[in-house]
This record gives structure tokens, sequence and C-alpha cells, in this order.
DNA sequence: CGCGTGATTGAAACCCTTCAAGTTTAGTGG
DNA sequence: CCACTAAACTTGAAGGGTTTCAATCACGCG
């Protein structure tokens, strides 16, 4: 019944960020995780339903972005390999998420409730430890792209997220990294644009 | 020697988001926190030094920025009282920060250290609810921002400003209002012009 | 092969910034 | 308490970066 290859992936991710794997946590995880399969395009939390799981990405690479009234996209979050996604305050609150999540590569993913993460509080100090450590790391990084947006002009943001996912860069369609970066498609082809003139090295 | 009043109001708002004030805690509180005052534009946190403590406002209004390379600030929050502020990330990987603190109005402030959040997490299931609840919802906080930054103008993105913080907008200079908006202080004028001009509820 | 989606390019429009000057407000010392 | 000064706010005109709209090109997939 029980395969152990299964969750391997979280597992190996968790033991790098010294969670460390007890029987008693392998256990859990066994008995409480699933797995799903997801294809391109395929939606993984709609805008108006409750975010029952966090996400975690074993293999592709999802996307979550808002809608806003006018019907424009603006992506929150890339999630590939080794991420965790969610509308975390939809988790805790168990109220409609305001986010949509959504595969843009076929995807292996290792879905999380919050039973398991209250679970996994309780009987592990360095899972708590991690945790904490990982919410903290998340408002950093929130913080810098909100200084970012602030002042940065486009190019700059660019340039910023050239560097900071690259493999991003490879894998997910210019439109998308636009609506990241704030811009329109037809802006950050002006800026790639300008960018290869000034000698940029191409991707 | 300790004046039971020093910390009523952490006190109190833990009360209010159901942190159990048992005897461990009040000692906890009396015997780690400490208070201090400071007055307007008085420094808290310089960018560079490593942030020690998580502030509590207990009367006063603080700011959290950053300061570019071209020397522009950039407001990332405003805390009033009963708000919690620091350089978070700065707190637990103990590094330098790159976020200033100061005073915007002669404040009271209760210092937080690390050593007293583990040790409340460890003596209180119903702080590290809260704790937990309170990070997450910062976050949601902060992904609002990043879309509206996304996708809102400026009018619209002070209006927001003004449903959320009306406290804050009586009591904050408009050049750091406009700082936190993401626009010069000129535009903000402008764009209070034209509210005005629509027949806008003034202040 | 053709259709649709994504990327590019151009021109006009728009929002916001910049710079510069003037007005108001607030804080300080006499 | 008034006068003075600096800081904050306002206003105008010019300029820049980005968007919008429209057309074209490139590519992948059925």
């Amino acid at each position: 019944m029980k395969i152990c290859t299964m969750f391997q992936e979280i597992k190996t991710y968790f033991s790098n960020k010294s969670v460390e794997l007890t029987p008693e946590v392998e256990k859990l995880i066994e008995e409480n995780l699933t797995r799903k399969s997801f294809s391109k395009n395929e939606v993984l939390l709609r805008q108006g339903e409750s975010c029952k799981y966090t996400f975690f990405v074993a293999k592709g690479l999802l996307r979550a972005y808002t809608i806003n009234q006018s019907g424009k996209e603006h992506v929150l979050q890339f999630a590939p390999e080794e991420w965790f996604i969610s509308d975390r305050s939809s988790v805790l609150l168990e109220e409609y998420s305001e986010q949509c999540i959504d595969a843009i590569e076929d995807s292996e993913v290792i879905l999380i409730d919050s039973e398991f993460l209250e679970k996994l509080s309780e009987i592990s100090v360095s899972f708590q430890r991690f945790n904490m450590f990982a919410l903290n790391n998340h408002i950093h990084h929130l913080h810098k792209r909100i200084t970012a947006l602030l002042s940065a002009t486009a190019e700059e943001r660019y340039l910023d997220f050239m560097k900071i996912y690259p493999n991003i860069l490879q894998r997910a369609p210019q439109w998308m990294i636009a609506s990241y970066l704030g811009i329109t498609p037809e802006s950050l082809s002006r800026v790639r644009k300008e960018l290869a003139r000034k000698n940029f090295i191409p991707d």
C-alpha cells in the first residue's frame, strides 16, 4: 500500500533544511501527505475557492496570480522545484482565496494540509524552526520586491529577475514574467531589445 | 523595582488577541521586556546595524524604510499604537539590516528580543498560534500591496490608503505617505487636488 | 497547412517625474 | 509671543518611461 518513494523530494528537501526525519516524522509524512500530477495549464486553486493545501512542487513549475476588476492577471509568485506555494491567509483563515494557482508546466505536486503542518510543528522542533525561518525569509523577499516596485525602472527589475530566477526566465512565457514585473509584454519586449542593443548576454 | 504597569499596553494587546496571560507569561514579560521613549525623528535602527529587537508601539508612530543607491527613501511600513515593527530577517539571521526605523512622533516603545519570543513560544501555545496568524496576516497584507503596486494608479493607491489607514493619514507627513505609495510628493499633491475637485471628502 | 498564441515593432497618448518657483506651515530663538 | 527660517506643500511646464492600440512576425500544435 504505502510506497516509500512517494514523497522523496520533500524528505530530501527537509533533510537539506535541517528538519530531522525521525521515524515519527516519516510516518506523519507517509500517512498524511498526498501526491498529485497536474498537466500544463491545469488549475490547482481558483479565485473564490478556499485554499485547503500548501503545495510543494516536486517537479514542474506553478504560479500564483490574482485577477483584478479589469480582468488583468498579476503574477504574485512562481514556484519551481523545491518551492512551496499556497494562499497562506486563505489556508489559515479558511476564507475564500483571492488567488489562482495553476501549472505552467506538467507538474508533480505534494499536497499538504494545515492539520499536517500543525502536527509536524508539535512533534518536530526542527520543523518549527524551519517554518519560522521560511516565513521570515518570505517576508524579507516580499519587502525587497516592494522596494523594487517602488523605486526601480522596468529594466532594473528585469535585470534583478534575471539574476534571482535565471531558471524561471527560461521556463515561463515572457508575458507572465512581464506580469510579475508589473509591466506590459510589449514593454518587456522593448526592455529586452534595449539590453541586447547594449550588448547584454542574451539568454 | 518592578512596576506592573510598565507593559500594560502589550498585555492588553495580547489579551485581546487571545494570548493567555498566565502567571508564567506575565513573569516572562516583566522580566525580559524593556520600555523606552523615543522623541520625534529619533532613530531606532540604522541601515547596516543588526536589528536586535522587535518593537511594539505603546504610543506614537514609527516607520520602517530603506534608502536606495540614489539616496531616495522608500517607506515599507508605518506602525502606530498596537503594531509591531522590526526587520524580521535581520533579527532572525542576525545580519545587517537594510532598513531604517525611526519615530515620526514622540513614541513609547516596548523592546522585544528574539530570546523572549522563543521562550514565549515554548511556554504559550496560544502565543504560538497568534504569532503564526500574525505572520501569515502580514504576508497577506504584503501581497495586497504588491498587487496594488502592480496594477493600480496613484489615485487608486491613495484612496486605498485612506480607507485602510485613516489615522496614519492624519499623523504622517504627506511626503512620507507619497513614499509609501511609490509616488513623488508633487504627484500626491496633485492627486489630492484632483480628488478635492471631484468632491471627495476632504480630510 | 492553417490557426492561435506569444513576441515584436511603431505611433500616439497618458501618467507620473523632474525641475523650478512660489506659498504655506511649523519649529526655534530672541 | 512674535519674527525668522527651514521644511513641507502646492503649482506649472517640460520631459521621460510605460501603456495602449494596432499591425506584423514567429512558432508550435492539431
